[in-house]
DNA sequence: CTAATTAGGACTAAAATGGTGCTCTTTTCG
DNA sequence: CGAAAAGAGCACCATTTTAGTCCTAATTAG
């Protein structure tokens, strides 16, 4: 159901495997040969770790790229972020309501279950994801308020 | 990032309804009409819904859909199981290992994270979702632990 | 200068998603 | 009985997303 792209997953063993990098940068086709991937791929997933700020990029020949962060400072939701974009929670923003009101609170509820899950993988590390260290076994989810008000994507249209 | 589909959304509308109506069954047009979708989109997710055993259905002319349990009873996690099917968690199955198990342990994480989104999901109900009830302030999610073995989807192939 | 390497796209094929339509069976009711 | 009102079960289509490749320009070490 809930299920991250293949290209997050490939991320995270990018990432991984530059946090188990030496302190020189490792250029991208390095670590698609280590991990098995296209060097095409990797670079791709590289170039969009470096626009979210998650490794540095080191031009020119001896170039490569690096951890920004130490793994454990990076965290899930940053991997997702990174890789997958912005996605738009709700195609109904809370600036255009949609013409169905009365039924909107249900969406909403979904919207405020994604941010929970969302705040969750914020505490999630890399280093969690690398190491395999169980996850706490409790996981504190923030409060969910449901706002009414602030309309969910649902049933806008059709006939 | 996590995103619950247009479809599941729908579908949580559509129970909803069906909730809030007499012990008569409803119709998929009488309750497409009454939330401004598509009746044949409706009826879809209604097939959904009844095949998956969370709606029950009455052929023929007053025929229609009732709930199969009460709201309280109904999880989160079934309503996108029934709309979105079983989502295949891995491609690389416990049975076919990949061939980079060096790094598989990373892809590993996210499938247990996954899990244990999904765990979190059985604990809400329709009926939470319905009434925009506040999810508890700390859910709490089963202990993850690692198994190593059980490959992630990652990095099977690719040139 | 040259080779290595990233930046930033465009581009393509394949799959998923959202939505519609058609035909058949079941059931109620006149 | 026979017609009308449902649902069942597909097949189908359009659009979007995803995964993956490739090309050209800019950078930088040696």
């Amino acid at each position: 159901m809930f299920r991250i792209s293949k290209m997050t997953d490939y991320g995270t063993l990018v990432l991984s495997e530059l946090g188990a990098a030496a302190d020189a940068p490792t250029s991208a086709g390095d670590i698609a040969s280590r991990i098995g991937l296209g060097g095409a791929t990797v670079s791709k997933l590289l170039k969009r770790l470096a626009h979210a700020g998650l490794v540095n990029s080191q031009r020119g020949s001896n170039g490569g790229y690096t951890l920004a962060r130490p793994a454990s400072a990076i965290s899930a939701a940053e991997i997702i972020d990174a890789i997958e974009g912005p996605v738009a929670i709700t195609d109904c923003a809370a600036d255009q309501p949609c013409d169905l009101e009365a039924v909107c609170g249900v969406g909403n509820a979904w919207q405020n279950i994604n941010r929970a899950i969302r705040a969750a993988l914020e505490g999630i590390s890399l280093d969690d994801l690398r190491t395999g260290r169980d996850i706490p076994e409790v996981m504190p989810l923030q409060p969910m308020t449901i706002r009414r008000g602030q309309l969910p994507r649902s049933a806008t249209q059709n006939n």
